[in-house]
DNA sequence: ATGGTTTTATAAACCGGTTTAGTAAATCGT
DNA sequence: ACGATTTACTAAACCGGTTTATAAAACCAT
């Protein structure tokens, strides 16, 4: 049944009053009104099942009480672990957050960015591809609040950033393994298009280079996810096998654990391995893997913070935070 | 710098035209314009820098091309799989999907449902708590699109909902259990309040009575997660200890599992488990686990088809969709 | 030249709130 | 009793678009 929509206008009809009036009382300025006279309006907004319209509040508040979160990939853990974390936040101080999931495809980034700038949300948290720096400086030129989240960008904005020990925290697990007495261990990643990539594959070879082993090219496999079990049958196929692993994200994790499932080698016994990732459940496994994680709540709650504070119009500059993640 | 806003009176007034013209240019709607003043507007877009506030569109037109997904428990894998299916579908429409989470809690539900409409979302997808039937029903009169998904709501309202095969899937689990061999069969489940808990409940039942097996209440453990352990540990310190175990959902299964690492009770060898639920990287582990998953992307596909449905205003009457979950 | 169409464009109302400037009536101090 | 405040309230502008009714100009046919 049609039921038109019931307005401000209806309610103040109803009660014999003006607009503004009912507008002062939905915002809870009752000194700009008589007892008598609210009570009409209480009354009239109930009969009524009058239901205010926050759109047309944000026409003219230039604020929707929304924020958005573009994630790179939304199948990653760690990536819905701090969204999860930023929506706790924001709950809290009565805003929803929108998570839009870029695919690591800069083109649907930038449709994401523009296409919420468009409706007018409050502010982004960006885990960024990397490849839209106009977009990303003009944002920041214009003082539209952001925060860029796990990823750097090429040239250093002046844009709040969050972030881990990606090189400090991948030389202390590839440290232990030499520790360990490996000497032939591999590298397992995805296309080094991002900044946590490079970072962790620096962190790597550093810990190499330190203990005085070679950097044996063929140990590293950068590869697309579909093309992962390929390079890692070639690796496997060395003369040299690996004895120990570092997988540098959960992707890579994956598909490696179901190429050691198919030709049954057996981990711990074979071969060692470290996980760079948050992975979910992994606390219930009782297989030995190490893994890097990283403290996604207080990220999010970081990036939030932050994020408010430019809402909030909070003057503060710009800086980068650098999250420990810690090995289990 | 404070850069102020370019709107479309702006734009109106630099090319030498009125708002409605550039209204027209665009909505691409060519027609009403000639050569020359679509040229002029188009330039004047671009040297000012020019975007549309969707706002003041929505006001207008009464869509806001968002939609909102009220989930139970975000922490709930298969409501993440769901959420997803359903953001991917509405992405290809140039929709975007608002994840809220409940929390379980009828009120936060009730605050996210009212807050989302006050917001003019096109539609809900809700994962309903089942305790707001007044709003439930309130929102169904008025034809606002829903679609329930998951859990059934107390009295049938005349709406869509999506549902899996919770007593089916869970009565032929069962029966496995008993063809096996096994007589002293555990249940272990959260509290009853939801829908799915009491028919997967239903179907362990039933699949005992006829097996002409006795329904031991003993062997039912129901109880919130802080105190699933306590419970657990009075089931376990029976004379006839349980030798299969049946976890009713992803959140008793990982009070379940931790409680068995304690115990260091074998998997496979001591106890049997199924569990229903879907569980992330559930096909890494190689413990012998059976697990009955429900077709989350299919489910949440179609879930966000009904809603779209819905706001397009196609005329259809409402209807349970029921899903069919496999074991592997 | 006349009248009928088509093309191109605009003014003004509208969406549903918020906010500001202004005013009539009530209250106050002296 | 009088001006000064204070209280209670409203009209109208505003936010930034969309849409409708209207009209001038250009084009066409006879």
């Amino acid at each position: 049944m049609g039921m038109e929509k019931v307005t401000m206008a209806d309610v103040a009809r109803a009660a014999g009053v003006s607009k503004s009036t009912v507008s002062q009382y939905l915002n809870k300025r009752y000194e700009y009104m008589g007892e008598k006279t609210r009570q009409k309006i209480e009354e009239a907004i109930k009969t009524l099942g009058y239901q205010p319209n926050f759109l047309a509040r944000s026409l003219k508040q230039k604020r929707t009480s929304f924020i958005g979160i573009i994630v790179a990939n939304i199948t990653h853990y760690f990536s819905t672990e701090v969204s999860r974390a930023i929506e706790d936040f924001f709950h809290q101080h009565d805003l929803q957050a929108i998570v839009c999931n870029a695919d690591d495809d800069p083109e649907k980034e930038k449709k994401y960015i523009e296409m919420l700038r468009a409706k007018q949300v409050d502010g982004l948290i960006i885990f960024p591809t990397g490849q839209n720096h106009d977009l990303y400086k003009n944002m920041v030129e214009q003082g539209y609040p952001v925060v860029f989240m796990d990823r750097k960008v090429e040239e250093s904005l002046n844009v709040f950033s969050i972030l881990t020990d990606n090189t400090e925290s991948t030389y202390k697990a590839v440290q232990r393994f030499i520790d360990k007495g490996h000497k032939h261990i591999a590298f397992v990643v995805q296309p080094l298009r991002v900044s946590t990539r490079l970072d962790r594959l620096e962190g790597y070879k550093r810990a190499l280079n330190d203990a005085g082993i070679e950097i044996n090219p063929d140990y590293i496999v950068e590869a697309d996810i579909p093309d992962m079990k390929a390079k890692l049958e070639r690796l496997f196929s060395m003369e040299l096998k690996p004895t120990a692993l570092f997988a540098a994200n959960d992707r890579a994790f994956m598909a490696v654990v179901e190429f050691l499932k198919e030709k049954k080698i057996q981990l711990g016994e074979d071969l060692e391995l470290i996980v760079f990732d948050n992975i979910p459940f992994a606390h219930l496994l009782d297989t030995p893997i190490s893994f890097i994680i990283q403290p996604a709540r207080e990220m999010g709650f970081k990036a939030a913070e932050l994020l408010y504070g430019q809402i909030k119009q909070e003057d503060r500059t710009p800086e980068v935070f650098v999250f420990p993640s810690k090995m289990i």
